[in-house]
DNA sequence: CGCCTTCGAGTAAGCGCTTACGCAAGCGCT
DNA sequence: AGCGCTTGCGTAAGCGCTTACTCGAAGGCG
């Protein structure tokens, strides 16, 4: 057996099986050329001596490294000092069920992921960037690691897609229908539940998810004649301890609760609802709480949590496959893809908790 | 501007700065030859063309990729049906804090990270394997995801480490202190609250980790003439539903239960505790209940729990850094590194937790 | 029975970089 | 002034693969 550090090549294979490299490599990549004989000799050498072709010289020679980067934003969970919620961990969970939808898809390529996470607080350094850049074939951006404008400098050089962003000239961007959904629940909160104030606790100021889902509220209220609130005092960040903070500084402010509060997401629903517990109000009966995302702690919540439902590994699939499609050269048709979303109705809206899970009584 | 599809080399970058390719790509790898003067119009160049070196032919040429792969398992976590413990998404934390600590370590040496996960039930398939080692320059285990032999198979083509493992002839291991923190956190119970029978609630039979501390567990109980349970009757499999349900098995079956119960994991005793509960018992006062790792949310259940910490972003950081080290071509001069743990006394031994966070009164 | 096609397999030309080697120019020394 | 050094840069040889091109053998046909 050969040490290695003087690693095997294909020529030691095509020596081994008395053949030519170009026949190695033919069996290596499943041609039908070789046949089945000199294809079983190959396969025996290559078993024998345990090689592994250099990824490095297949994605020079056939300009595919089969690579694709994924860069996305994570809490610097420091566990020691802050009050975190359990549910804290969860935060993991919308960009964790998306990452795992590009795995699976990924895996169906045979390509592999290069995983680069930045700091909720930072940008994303140009070096790295370029290093991700230089090592794939595609790039995954997650919401807000870059500028529009960082990414449409980055597109021109390679296929990139956004997840939860916004399309560019030359990105593709995959979304969840975040105007319908949240259309649809405010229409819910208004029609069902007579709701004549609704305020949305929002996500970070720059997050296209977050403005579409503002919008959507501000429209369905303006349609029926709703007041909604918004703005910097609403912004909740994503986070549960953001959603906290909202509540309680608009109580410590000694401003009054609207009829409902949607959130951005489930997250900061959830923290707004601790907050609002705190001081002695009831949930739904002072107050309408409702999320967006339906992560699973939404339903083990008590109440339980009217949300919408992402479907978030989906969402990870379609925009691997996006990126997919763009590595293989064809030009995607659309430059954003928007899939479709569920009105979840829970006890946290005032809904009868029935068919809160989504299955019959057990 | 250059189309994406027609990709810039260094020769385009040599021919529009006037200097000859050599010295571009030495301008780019920062050594010190060329004078300031040509550097900068090189650098110019760079900036005004945008261009990003190709990975594989610096790999190819420089026998270096800069890429590490890391192999972990994944709960599949299927939301819908399982009762999930609101604290089973912790179950990420280990994996990924020490991911995390892999990740910083990573880019201090400007590498990145091809991250692929197995299902906890799978074994990781071999075209996977070789697709990985094809690409990087060294491979980071996590425990459990291939049997030693294939490790020795695979440590005989490129560097590998692994994380809570054990070490061959060829890899290296890193992992806590098992035995002491064990042995310190058993003799507490001993000696301070007098358990007489202690059970080691374990993790997987085959997780050397769980095989350590069993070990130390039933030397220490031996060594102070204790009873020490231990067996498949106590096989938790690192998780809360693992926990809850050795605790349910045993209590259904009429068994009795032990003074002490030591879990192989945080994850375990939440579960166990929890199962405690259901049955109407007290914890400490029925039984004394401890754990490993102390996750974050050790501290924040009630009782808090006793554990012994693991460093476990340390752990993260010295595995990369070994794997690195290997890859400069140095050979390791250890085979395992041990990294010190802390006994971790809280309320769910019997402890006051008076100092249980660590903090003084606030 | 010879010619043209088909097919398996080998030869060699890159893929886009890094770097050993070599050359020319500039320097200090005798 | 002549010598050998150093220094800055260009030339060209790979790195380990894939694949276009080529060639010989085998088979089908008139």
């Amino acid at each position: 057996m050969k040490a290695k550090d003087q690693a095997l090549t294909i020529y030691d294979v095509a020596q081994r099986a008395g053949v030519s490299i170009a026949s190695v490599s033919r069996v290596l990549n499943g041609h039908t050329t070789p046949r089945p004989e000199t294809r079983e000799r190959v396969l025996q050498a290559v078993a024998e001596l345990g090689f592994v072709p250099d990824g490095a010289a297949r994605a020079l020679s056939s300009r595919l490294k089969e690579v694709v980067a994924v860069v996305y934003r994570q809490m610097w969970l420091d566990s020691a000092d802050e009050p975190v919620f359990e549910s804290e961990a969860e935060n993991l969970a919308f960009v964790d069920v998306m990452n795992r939808g590009i795995e699976v898809a990924a895996r169906r390529r045979n390509f592999d992921l290069l995983m680069s996470s930045v700091d909720v607080h930072d940008h994303l350094p140009v070096a790295r960037l370029h290093s991700l850049a230089g090592k794939s074939d595609g790039i995954l951006l997650h919401d807000r690691v870059l500028t529009p404008a960082a990414i449409v400098r980055l597109a021109d050089r390679l296929p990139v897609v956004t997840l939860a962003g916004t399309p560019t000239r030359a990105s593709v961007n995959v979304v969840g229908d975040n105007a319908t959904g949240m259309r649809e629940l405010v229409q819910h909160l208004i029609e069902v539940h007579d709701a004549r104030t609704i305020a949305f606790l929002s996500g970070h100021a720059d997050s296209p998810d977050s403005v579409m889902r503002a919008k959507a509220v501000q429209e369905t209220a303006a349609a029926h004649g709703v007041t909604a609130l918004l703005g910097p005092a609403w912004e909740g960040e994503y986070s549960a301890n953001g959603g906290a903070r909202v509540i309680r500084n608009l109580l410590d402010g000694g401003g009054t609760l609207p009829d409902a509060i949607a959130c951005a997401n489930d997250q900061s629903a959830l923290g707004a609802v601790y907050a609002l517990r705190e001081r002695g109000y009831g949930i739904p009966e002072d107050v309408l709480v409702t999320g967006f995302d339906d992560i699973p702690l939404a339903r083990h919540t008590s109440p339980p949590l009217t949300t919408v439902r992402q479907p978030v590994q989906q969402m990870g699939t379609a925009a691997f496959d996006a990126l997919y499609s763009m590595i293989d050269g064809k030009k995607p048709e659309q430059r954003q893809l928007t899939l479709p979303v569920e009105l979840v109705l829970r006890g946290s809206c005032g809904c009868v908790p029935q068919n809160a899970g989504g299955r019959g009584l057990s």
